[in-house]
RNA sequence: GGCCCAGUAGUUCAGUUGGUUAGAACGCCAGCCUGUCACGCUGGAGGUCGACGGUUCGAGCCCGUUCUGGGUCGCCA
């Protein structure tokens, strides 16, 4: 092996162009590839900016071109040299019209075979890409995710700083808070069984910046749930978090219009045009059955509830008359899209999001046949098509239950699994939309009270104050959620600020004064000493990268990810400890995996 | 915790109704090769068919259990 003394490298390998022809240049880099064809040897070298090919033949010294001629997959070199004009020119790669010819090489570290082949678009099974993540991420793809990432970062801090915003750090060591999604525990070995939490959000730390007169502020911070994973969930994910003082919602989506407009803009070259739509979230369900809508295709939700509270259908009638609803939705020209066997896969499909069934009505030759036509007379058929503005060639889909949550979510899940199915769903077509206007509070079946759907400190709008007491059901909040193509990018609220509100939303929360002051007494006397009105948002900045680089999984966008079970393949962790460390902690473990 | 999908050379996959020695491509190793760029040609090595159990004269294939991964529902204020 070589070293590196008295080694300068002058540019990266995929610098060099036709103008540099004649220059000496020094390159490092790993071996893409090595061709020997006997008395000539071509090695393509591969650094983050791309290959240069490097030459030997016969005018190169014999110790170099017995060099080039062990050079193996992935091994590691520096080679000085001459840029010359190629003889055959490769229009495939932006330095393939030059080559260098190499005076120096030095071998500065060798590689064993590597288990996977480092090349673009690998579709090498997941479980061995993390297991081997340090040479996952040498592959073209990962390393253009990993730079849009900073990208994306080096935008945010741009523009926030730009605005006044002061990027100021919180603690990851802090205080569990009961409700929310489970903590990350971290023991305290002074004071013995004490514990830490690691951050769900910086959520009640920035709001208390607000009250310390900061004005403005912003952090590109990791949270940690322990929740199970899904493609766009990670146990610790980084979230754009930003807070205003002195401002009111429209201030809030106004700031983060212009910083989605710039971050679009400069870190993937898309134009985005603001403002955004935006659609109260009572509308988002009635017409897309989501909350988190995707626009990029129609296919609306209509509601056929009274048209069909009486016909003799009894999986409608039930429903209506339980208080839930019937509702469909129309696929155009999905008569044909869609053949009895898709249809009964659609059936299991909504029945995953509790739906008890699917009916449906397929128009096509003029006709019309249903799953349901024995029940109905030609009147209510015709109101139905009437209702869907359905015309021949297309496919209507309808679940009927006598919860409006139980329609709405599968309505809305089939809606996008068709978007997708008919190719609706174009990955560089960016559709954003703010839904306003959440409820207040939620039902919990679980615990048999109404829980709050975003945090317990978000104000609600001035005109359901008073249904914060009397009318929950019906309370809205002033919060929003910033959504891109069926994905919710980012959400936030206005904070309550003062004292008074606060204590009404606890009470409202089921909680008495002193759990209250228990679990959020800081806050609640910090209020006390002046809060500005303030509101913010937080953004997940792997969502918001996945989006841009059209992957399909946050995992694609971090550079060292877990994996379903919330382990890391690579370090395999979280790992039993030595008792010695749990001694220190008075930590007993009762229970343990094998 | 539930449901669905997948697991066969280093990698990606094929493998008929259960039937001889489990194949291909790429990769790897060796030799040859002066303009390749997915170099080419010749030869070679490489397998506990995820694991365990069962059915059978016989299992990669059928049955059961289990492990691992992916997706998803629950969950994610």
């Amino acid at each position: 092996m070589d070293t590196l003394k008295g080694f300068k490298r002058s540019l990266y390998c995929g610098e060099p162009r036709i103008e540099n022809v004649g220059e000496e240049v020094s390159v490092c880099g790993w071996v893409q590839r090595q061709r020997d064809l006997g008395q000539l040897i071509f090695i393509d070298l591969r650094d983050r900016t791309g290959i240069v090919q490097l030459a030997f033949d016969d005018g190169t010294d014999r110790a170099v071109f017995e060099k080039a001629s062990s050079a193996r997959s992935e091994y590691v070199l520096a080679a000085k040299g001459v840029v010359r004009e190629r003889s055959s020119k490769n229009k495939d790669i932006p330095t393939g019209e030059i080559e260098i010819e190499v005076k120096e090489l030095r071998l500065l570290a060798g590689a064993e075979t590597p288990p996977f082949e480092i090349v673009e678009n690998s579709d090498v099974n997941d479980m061995l890409r993390l297991k081997y993540r340090y040479l996952d991420l040498r592959r073209p793809d990962m390393q253009r995710a990993i730079a849009l990432r900073h990208k994306v970062a080096k935008v945010t801090r741009d523009y926030f700083d730009e605005n006044g915003f002061f990027e100021i750090e919180t603690p990851m060591l802090t205080k569990s808070t009961p409700e929310g999604a489970r903590d990350y525990l971290v023991p305290s070995r002074v004071h013995p069984g004490k514990f830490y939490a690691l951050p769900q959000s910086p959520q009640q730390y920035k709001q208390l910046l607000m009250l310390s007169g900061f004005d403005r502020y912003f952090q590109i911070v990791r949270c940690f749930r322990d929740e199970d994973l899904r493609a766009d969930r990670q146990p610790e994910f980084t979230q754009i978090d930003l807070e205003m003082s002195f401002v009111e919602v429209d201030d809030v989506i106004a700031m983060n219009e212009g910083f989605i407009k710039r971050v679009f803009k400069e870190a993937i070259g898309v134009e985005v045009e603001t403002p955004f739509l935006r659609m109260p979230w009572s509308e988002a369900m009635e017409r897309f059955g989501s909350d988190k809508p995707d626009l990029r295709f129609g296919i609306e939700l209509k509601n056929i509830s009274d048209l069909v509270g009486n016909c003799g259908f009894k999986v409608f009638t039930d429903p209506v008359a339980a208080g839930g609803s019937v509702r469909l939705i129309s696929v155009p020209g999905g008569a044909e899209s869609f053949p009895r066997k898709k249809i009964d896969g659609l059936v299991d499909f909504v029945k995953t999001y509790g739906a008890k069934g699917l009916a449906w009505m397929k128009l096509s030759d003029g006709g019309m046949t249903s799953s349901f036509a024995k029940f109905m007379t030609e009147e209510e058929n015709a109101a139905i098509i009437e209702r869907a503005e359905a015309k021949d060639g297309d496919l209507i889909l309808i679940v009927a239950d006598a919860k409006n949550e139980t329609v709405f979510a599968a309505l809305g899940a089939l809606r996008c699994e068709i978007g997708k199915r008919l190719g609706l769903c174009k990955k560089d077509d960016y559709k954003f939309l703010w839904v306003t206007e959440f409820p207040m509070f939620e039902y919990s079946e679980e615990d048999g009270r109404y829980v709050a759907v975003h945090h317990p400190f978000t104000a609600p709008m001035d005109e359901d104050v008073d249904k914060l007491e009397n009318d929950k059901a019906n309370c809205r909040a002033k919060a929003y959620d910033i959504v891109l193509n069926g994905t919710e990018m980012g959400g936030g609220s206005i904070r309550i600020s003062t004292p008074e509100m606060q204590q009404t939303m606890f009470r409202a929360l089921g909680f008495t004064d002193e759990d209250a002051q228990e679990r959020f007494g800081h806050l609640i006397n910090a209020f006390k000493y002046g809060a500005p009105p303030h509101g913010g948002l937080a953004y997940g900045l792997d969502r918001m990268v996945m989006l841009m680089a059209g992957a399909d999984s946050i995992r694609d966008v971090i550079a060292f990810p877990k994996v379903q079970n919330a382990s890391e393949p690579m370090t395999a962790c979280p790992d039993v400890v030595e008792q010695k460390q749990l001694d220190e902690l008075a930590i007993a473990v009762n229970k343990a995996e094998e």
